[in-house]
DNA sequence: AAAAGCCACAACCGCCTCCAG
DNA sequence: GCTGGAGGCGGTTGTGGCTTT
């Protein structure tokens, strides 16, 4: 039989509600309080449900709501908050004077969730979504200061992880192309320079003077589960490293052992659902905003384009 | 200029929890 | 302890306005 419903719908009005309607609801609330919903509709001259008008005064006729557009703190107080509280928009909502549950989940829907998702970040866990990347993208997030959980090393050693995996199954990328078709990439060392032994460790490629970590990072990998041990701290965003490391790094990786590659084309050939981190301390996101654009001063100091080229032979 | 598609958001629906009787 | 009503909540839909074709 099911729930009887919370009011007899008989004649009662749905839709949109009119300026008279809410003016009767208004000067009957003013004058009496709302009390039991069930009976306020008749009591104050509606033909409404006591359902509607309840939603209808708390979500728009309520004198202490804030209306207009979100301010960008707000966004980011509702990104932290539903990081922590998922869908629970009305303990959301209680943190966030003014607001409603049904304004935040509209606008969580229509604005956040689609720009999460844009930058690459699972809206459901906060992620970045790994079935999702590829080598532009990755780099169009760190290039671009893109809001990102991942720092600049766990991204690149990603799109490396990524890149080679694809490549390889696809047989598309053969390294003699690639040695033969860049140009010059400034501090780049050649693929004879460096070591080919796996697993690959990025403090293998790394100059000491421009960037060096406390301890090296791992990338471990198993069925749908990436987990990145972000051990690492940096002195300062100045060592941070430079994407021409990737390539050195790619290249390196084109002369390694295949078995790693067939053992990493067989975990990413199905979608990966999340990343754990441990110890992101390094995130990019809790620098000062002097660092970040010293770090991405870097970074535009590189040949951009010829690097996102490189995607073209995924 | 008109039709189609897209977007934002108010409002509805159904389920859940709480609590009084 | 059980029942049912009231209110609360989150998912979904309907609709009007704007943009694109």
């Amino acid at each position: 039989m099911g729930r009887v419903p919370c009011c007899d719908k008989n004649g009662l009005k749905k839709g949109p509600w009119t300026p008279e309607e809410d003016q009767k609801l208004i000067d009957y609330i003013q004058k009496h309080g709302h009390g039991t919903w069930r009976t306020l509709p008749k009591n104050a001259g509606l033909a409404r449900c006591g359902k509607s008008c309840r939603l209808r005064w708390a979500n728009y006729l309520r004198p202490d709501i804030k209306r207009g557009k979100f301010s960008s703190e707000e966004e980011e107080t509702i990104i932290q908050l539903h990081s922590v509280l998922g869908n629970k928009w009305s303990a959301v909502a209680a943190r966030l004077p003014g607001r409603t549950d049904n304004e935040i989940k509209n606008y969580w829907n229509t604005h956040i969730r689609k720009r999460l998702l844009r930058s690459g970040i699972d809206p459901v866990t906060h992620r970045p979504r790994l079935d999702l990347l590829n080598l532009s993208s990755l780099l169009n997030t760190v290039l671009f200061n893109q809001p990102t959980q991942l720092n600049t090393h766990e991204l690149l050693n990603i799109a490396i992880n990524l890149l080679q995996s694809q490549c390889q199954k696809q047989n598309l990328f053969k390294y003699n192309q690639v040695q033969e078709s860049q140009p010059n990439y400034g501090h780049r060392t050649t693929p004879q320079q460096l070591p080919s032994s796996l697993p690959y460790n990025p403090t293998q490629f790394i100059n000491a003077s421009q960037w060096q970590y406390n301890e090296a990072s791992s990338c471990n990998l198993s069925e749908n589960l990436v987990t990145v041990n972000n051990d690492l701290s940096y002195q300062n965003m100045d060592q941070l490293p430079k994407p021409s490391l990737l390539y050195d790094a790619f290249n390196a990786k084109l002369n390694s052992d295949q078995s790693l590659y067939n053992n990493l084309d067989s975990v990413l050939s199905t979608p990966v659902s999340s990343v754990t981190l441990n110890n992101s301390s390094a995130n990019i996101n809790n620098s000062t905003e002097d660092e970040k654009d010293s770090y991405c001063s870097n970074f535009f100091d590189f040949q951009i384009p010829d690097l996102l080229d490189m995607s073209e032979f995924i």
